[in-house]
DNA sequence: TTTTATACTAATCATATTGACAGTATGTAT
DNA sequence: ATACATACTGTCAATATGATTAGTATAAAA
């Protein structure tokens, strides 16, 4: 990738930072306004160099048309999501890219997030499976799910997380606590349903 | 919120994927091609009553001005992570928009995200605070840490998730496992550092 | 029955915006 | 010395775009 010099870095910084927050990119003559510049000429320039070294797309013919490509939000972003660092080698510092097994993006790590919700559990009923009072549950939407899973339960309204047992006559709700005892429900019950299989425990510590 | 008509909803729908997938917001008259319609003031008239009921906004003056309002972006449910639902009364379809409480977008629920890395959890010393074999534990980078609170420390090239005492000649790492014990270190042992403190926890069931 | 909202066609106007032309000046690599 | 990239000023034509005026038709609400 060829070097920017410090102009050309501070021009892609203000067009990914307008991108951002306008959801638009700025006019050229605005990146003029924005450095000062009475021409438009000498942002139509910096733009031009910016194309040329391949961090910029301009869309012809259309106005408000910059784009960054792929390596200018790698250079001014890093929206992959949380680098995963593995196993540290004496020395090296913990972020670098040698340890970098991957990203950690919840837009991706749960499957299609077409039907997925999350719901705040209360309580400790399923502390061993490792689900804490106020963690929350990512939840595939779907009223069939895998005997014996941990899914979301409608009961009487209130929303309840247990592992799901079911015999075709009869639902158990089976809490993760020695301290408590399952639920079992007629499986004809009008006030009874299943809101979805967990796929995942978000909690945020502290 | 006001009620929209099936093609209200249709152009809303074009705009906000339209907006996702070019970074900028398409013009009235590639709305008015995209249906099909001869004439820009039929999609002005669409666009106008979907600012009148609050689903858009239109910067003026400038070219590919429509924005969606926070109304438009829950309805079309962009990008904005996970959708968090509360208590949910009978009858009302789950992701109702009446029971969504907010998103979960991990980009954002860590905080800064700058500094912030995963590490990939083996074994179960820290079961009995919820964090199991396979979680990934969201770490905020920094040698300081609460006294007491869960972190990431390497000891001789290895990366251990513990409950970390100081007391100024020594470190306790504590695992939350009852049938296991403490480590102690001298705080000057050269093979011996604190990653940074534990912030999440992210876990992907099965 | 009258009004109001929806859902359009057709044509025109004003302005937002880009792109190009014609220059100047400075530093750097060959 | 001579290219060449950077870093600008100033102006103008062409086109992209939003906004408006004038009108048709349908259906629901007051």
């Amino acid at each position: 990738m060829e070097q920017l010099t410090d102009k050309q870095h501070e021009i892609l910084t203000f067009i990914a930072d307008y991108l951002r927050d306008h959801q638009s990119a700025p006019a050229i003559r605005e990146i003029a306004d924005h450095f000062g510049f009475s021409s438009p000429k000498a942002a139509t320039d910096h733009v031009n160099a910016l194309v040329r070294k391949g961090y910029l797309l301009k869309v012809a013919g259309i106005s408000r048309g910059l784009r960054l490509t792929a390596d200018a939000e790698e250079l001014v972003r890093g929206d992959e999501g949380i680098p995963v660092v593995g196993d540290v080698a004496a020395g090296l510092p913990i972020l670098a890219i040698e340890h970098i097994q991957g990203f950690l993006d919840m837009n991706a790590m749960f499957g299609n997030r077409k039907g997925l919700y999350a719901v705040r559990v209360r309580g400790n009923s399923m502390v061993n499976a490792g689900i804490h009072d106020g963690d929350h549950v990512i939840v595939r939407q779907s009223p069939m799910i895998e005997n014996g899973a941990i899914g979301v339960a409608y009961v009487e309204g209130d929303a309840t997380v247990k592992r799901i047992y079911r015999d075709g006559k009869s639902v158990r709700l089976v809490p993760e606590n020695d301290a408590m005892d399952p639920i079992v429900i007629d499986e004809t019950c009008p006030d009874f349903s299943v809101g979805g299989q967990v796929v995942g425990v978000v909690r945020n510590v502290r």
